[in-house]
DNA sequence: ACCTGAACACCGTTCAAGT
DNA sequence: ACCTGAACACCGTTCAAGT
């Protein structure tokens, strides 16, 4: 009867997606799913569904569900690199710890922005078994960025001599583990004051990088 | 067929769980699930399927899925309490950097010993909306051992005297950050040198609590 | 009390076929 | 090339009924 009634009343919808554009379609309504229910919620038939299409339609231009999955991933950790340098570009080039600060905020803020897709780039699922190496690529992409920090305040003396891929991995680890105290509404902090706390958070790690003969407020 | 020669050849289970002991059993093969194959791979009819049990006689003691997991992410905490005790045991009570060192250590190890349990108890499914305070308070524990390692440090001086509820945060994020590289196998450390890996790790951050005047090697 | 058969409304994925 | 109908082997969950 509900299946009669909506062919009935509605007929198809008229998009053809003959063009290639169906791949597209498909990204955008599984982000606008991601962010709406999480990434359990997402499934190729209702996507499908959404873009008006047969859900076997989408297997023409996906693998599988996790192969579409890695290219939300994929779009997410761009985006946050474009995010990072925008806020980057905001700081003053000499103050390094003041710049991983504000890449802390900026990760953070991505984060709490777009939850679901969070998930996803940071999920087990699509990071297990080294596929999708464009996935790779983008967070390599991204954790790049505190690489580069790092070394720059290294070479400059602001910072101890560290073991650099051991303290990039350890602040990366710091900014998730913010991320995902909020992605579990573990942090009593209001959602405006999300970016701080990651700031003052990271600031902590960035105190024990400090040479000890720096001045400190 | 199949089905037909699976109950002529085999039969019924032997075992009846009239007991009671049906929901300690789905309990322990849940948890065995979860670390062949992760969360995602638990399903409650499954785990009926391997007790030996119409798949429907599991809602006679979790009111669903989601429950079931809940219980398991509850032991999960406990069990975290517990090897952390164990582990501060063996440190000297007056060193309370190396203290927080050891508490990364078990932590992380906790982690890397059940991925599978470990993924449940942070991911946001059973955290999400305040459902199983029995959940909440075994976390709450967990996370008081942190607090009240960075307490004593403050009060015995060896630390500054920070905002305790942040750093706790911090530290916690920290440590989870670690674990969830590991759950991502984005470490290129090997396996038995994680928890050393947790310990440096956290070691930065620890260096940031310091007074400054404290001697470092 | 504890357990189950049958059913409902979903999944992801594949085959063979349509335009 | 691109799309779909029908089907397979799964899910979680519920009803009404058995002992």
């Amino acid at each position: 009867v509900a299946s009669a009634r909506r062919s009935s009343a509605k007929k198809k919808p008229a998009g053809r997606y003959h063009h290639g554009d169906l791949r597209r379609a498909l990204l955008d309504v599984a982000g606008a799913m991601l962010e709406e229910d999480g990434p359990e919620a997402f499934t190729m038939r209702e996507a499908a569904r959404r873009v008006g299409v047969d859900h076997r339609a989408a297997y023409r231009h996906f693998e599988d569900r996790r192969a579409l999955l890695a290219v939300v991933a994929e779009d997410g950790y761009r985006e946050l690199v474009e995010v990072i340098e925008r806020e980057l570009a905001l700081a003053a080039p000499s103050d390094h710890g003041a710049r991983l600060g504000r890449l802390a905020r900026a990760y953070v803020e991505f984060a709490n922005r777009r939850p679901g897709r969070y998930q996803v780039m940071t999920g087990p699922r699509v990071n297990e078994d080294g596929r999708f190496p464009g996935v790779e690529t983008a967070l390599a992409d991204a954790f790049h960025l505190v690489r580069r920090e790092l070394d720059a305040g290294i070479a400059t003396g602001a910072f101890r001599p560290v073991d650099v891929t051991e303290v990039v991995l350890t602040l990366w680890a710091g900014m998730h583990g913010v991320a995902s105290l909020i992605a579990m509404r573990r942090l009593r902090v209001r959602r405006e004051g999300f970016g701080d706390f990651a700031e003052r958070a990271i600031g902590h790690t960035v105190r024990g990088l400090l040479r000890d003969d720096t001045e400190l407020d």
